[in-house]
DNA sequence: GTCTATATTAAGATAGAC
DNA sequence: GTCTATCTTAATATAGAC
């Protein structure tokens, strides 16, 4: 039974899909409560009553929110691999990963929150959970080079190196509108982790 | 003989070399005309004087200023090697270059300008003129790896795959504090550049 | 939980004196 | 060329009704 007079109240998922959206495309500096109240379709008034603390605390929801996202969507394929898996087992997982990973960034055409949020803005509190989401975005990536036999040293680098593959290929995608670089970075992500050294 | 009524310009190079910092620091939308003013030492209505298009002729005119700069302090080092010049030669060209990039970073401490006003902000003419900032530097470091002797496909391969590697580094450095990928990145830099293929 | 209305501060920008 | 003073709009944030 409908209550007309009685707003339904827009659930957190959705609220913060949609917060992410306008801080991953404008910055914390640039997303104005206007922009926010525009993207959300709540007044200004609703966002202070959902986040007590302001902007801040909307951009530190957010980047929780897509942590776990970025988790459910990308990283949990590498950690689904069951122990003792096959070779190719794993290189499936890393497959699955990187397509999710293309998907995630819609295909190089959008830049990543983490990188937006990063920026000389927003309190410590902001940039100390944007640090810790990449680091276990690394452990993720890291375990996976460990797993394919490669040593605890160089997994950390593998990993490091596919995370700055990926994140120099989306600043250079929307500074010249080319998303060549972000696909070959995908394509080249299974060898990155896995494959034993080659020089 | 000094006039104490007639205020002194404050000449281009150093407007130009304060307003780059703030840009840097805060991007398009966090770069306020009030830090700018306290950054320069100039009020509001001078800045307009001189920039009478306002914060976006201001962001135009430090994008082409950090690209000339960019031009002298790194990319001359490559075109400065002759014609017909020693492999060893091309290696301490790219071996230059490679230290001014961490000077010119300030060892990975700071953000790309280009990467700071690449965000969805600032008119089309801005974003043109940072594709073109990238295009420019891609053009030479693929000129140095054609003269080592790689192909033309091979050289714009080589090329992106080093931007790439120095932006994202400066991406995890600035989110995570970790300036060791930066430096790795520009160590092997003459490896990236000018390495015949090992795979 | 959401809304309208309002307060307060800071934003970008201009006019005119020196 | 730089300044003080001012304008207009938009920013963050809060109070109180429904």
């Amino acid at each position: 039974m409908k209550q007309p007079g009685k707003p339904r109240k827009l659930e957190d998922p959705e609220l913060l899909r949609r917060l992410s959206l306008v801080f991953r495309d404008y910055g914390y500096e640039g997303t104005s409560l206007s922009r926010i109240s525009e993207a959300t379709g709540l007044e200004r008034a609703s966002l202070y009553h959902r986040f007590p603390g302001g902007k801040e605390e909307m951009a530190q929801a957010v980047v929780r929110y897509v942590g776990e996202l970025f988790h459910h969507e990308v990283l949990a394929a590498l950690l689904d691999v069951k122990r003792g898996a096959s070779a190719q087992a794993l290189r499936g997982a890393v497959e699955t990963a990187a397509r999710q990973l293309g998907i995630f960034y819609e295909d190089g055409g959008r830049p990543c929150v983490l990188d937006s949020l990063s920026l000389q803005a927003g309190g410590d509190g902001l940039q100390a959970l944007v640090g810790e989401s990449y680091r276990a975005w690394q452990r993720v990536f890291a375990s996976v080079s460990m797993r394919a036999g490669l040593s605890g040293s160089e997994s950390q680098a593998r990993a490091r190196q596919a995370i700055m593959a990926i994140h120099g290929s989306l600043v250079l995608a929307r500074a010249t509108g080319n998303r060549g670089p972000f696909r070959e970075v995908l394509a080249k992500l299974p060898e990155t982790l896995l494959a034993a050294k080659a020089d």
